[in-house]
DNA sequence: CGTCCACGTCTAC
DNA sequence: TAGACCTGGACGG
């Protein structure tokens, strides 16, 4: 799932595995790939990670043998060189023997090692790439989670761009200015602060820029008058800000994966039971202007595309209430309370039917009865699109039908 | 079997 | 604002 998040864990992956190990020989390629070659070959040499935003970077590093200092033969690399990669839909680094190569590694750094091992990156559709002596693509703005005070200044100082004329929900995907925001994240972030999807952008950051020039100001006087700066609008922008959401939420996600994250044992369940928002059973959706779903709840705003299509996006998860037919009143008591808190509260209402490791359920019934009512009424395409999805990866496990409670 | 869908960019009309 | 770029899983017939 390559979004901010997950890049950066890829990279914590890769520095994890890595440490210590002795890479040799010449980066080799896979032969469908389109991708550049990667001209380093080095006898010996180490592999480190960084992310920044939706970019991961490599960086192979020669070690320097003590006694050969003119050893350097020809063709061998005697100088670091970066490689910086981006995911695509289904990038991610694997760690293996070299005889369990996954299919579609299309990259691959060897061990130095009795029985070798490889680092690859693997890529089954192929929309990743990656860049040899690379560096951060320029028009990436600075990466949302871990360069927030730039990544805050790169917006607001913008604002007059007119690519904030755009939905909001649109130019949280722009990386010029969002980097490491993709479609779930923008889901989960908008749904969290109930803001509109396509309402303009400016129109819900312009009230930032003069929070942020009153914070200056007042961090000037504080600095003079010593006071304290807590009061009460700050402790509200602590919640209330997109900005500082497109921050916070993120690193939600890096925090599930926490220690060891390992893409071989993939284990979606937290991330799943994550999910507030995006494919949730029973949240709307509808395709933005460049085709991609995006999944909300309520209002969806004046600027929906016209002829949006309601889509029959995949559902990939479903939660279950608790109370029989109490109702939404209490979920959505939660949802502003989860905003704050880290809460236990939200399992009281929201339970994930995950089994393990794989994702989730079928099928939903269409049921016809209230539904809410019809705020989104783009076009009355055919049932209003539930469909079932996920599969289990490995196991079979054809999984529970609708039962329900 | 075929169709639709997927965590993202890219470039071309 | 379309497509192109790809593979594969889920679902429908």
């Amino acid at each position: 799932m390559p979004e901010g998040p997950e890049l950066h864990l890829a990279s914590l992956y890769v520095n994890e595995v890595c440490d210590g190990v002795v890479f040799t020989g010449a980066v080799r390629k896979s032969e469908v790939s389109k991708c550049p070659d990667v001209p380093f070959t080095c006898e010996a040499y180490r592999i480190t990670a960084t992310s920044r935003g939706k970019e991961v970077k490599l960086t192979l590093t020669p070690i320097k043998s003590a006694d050969s200092k003119r050893t350097v033969k020809s063709g061998q690399a005697d100088q670091a060189m970066d490689v910086v990669f981006r995911f695509g839909m289904s990038g991610y680094f694997r760690f293996s023997a070299e005889d369990e190569l996954p299919k579609h590694a299309h990259l691959r750094f060897y061990t130095k090692e009795k029985s070798c091992r490889v680092l690859s990156f693997v890529d089954t559709r192929r929309f990743g790439s990656w860049q040899p002596s690379g560096t951060w693509q320029r028009d990436r703005g600075p990466c949302v989670m871990f360069e927030y005070s730039s990544f805050r200044e790169n917006v607001v100082s913008h604002l007059s761009d007119r690519v904030f004329d755009r939905p909001v929900c649109e130019v949280l995907l722009n990386q010029k200015y969002f980097n490491g925001i993709g479609n779930y994240l923008r889901a989960e972030i908008l749904y969290r602060l109930n803001i509109p999807p396509f309402v303009s952008a400016r129109s819900v950051l312009e009230s930032l820029e003069v929070q942020d020039s009153l914070e200056k100001e007042k961090a000037v006087k504080h600095s003079i008058t010593g006071k304290k700066k807590s009061d009460k609008v700050k402790e509200e922008d602590e919640t209330s800000d997109l900005l500082r959401m497109c921050h916070m939420v993120p690193l939600e996600v890096v925090n599930l994966g926490g220690k060891g994250y390992d893409p071989a044992k993939a284990d979606y369940s937290g991330f799943m039971s994550w999910l507030q928002c995006y494919a949730v059973e029973g949240m709307n959706c509808l395709q933005d202007h460049n085709g991609r779903t995006m999944w909300f709840k309520g209002d969806p705003g004046p600027m929906v595309p016209k002829g949006s299509r309601s889509t029959r996006a995949k559902i990939l998860v479903k939660k279950e209430r608790n109370d029989d037919n109490a109702d939404k009143k209490k979920v959505a008591r939660s949802r502003s309370e989860s905003t704050l808190k880290k809460r236990p509260i939200k399992q009281e209402v929201t339970e994930i039917k995950a089994k393990d490791a794989s994702l989730s359920e079928a099928g939903s019934k269409k049921r016809k009865t209230g539904k809410t009512a019809e705020e989104t009424k783009p076009r009355r395409s055919r049932n209003s699109g539930e469909k079932a999805a996920a599969g289990s990866q490995r196991r079979s496990g054809r999984i529970a039908k609708q039962n329900s409670k």
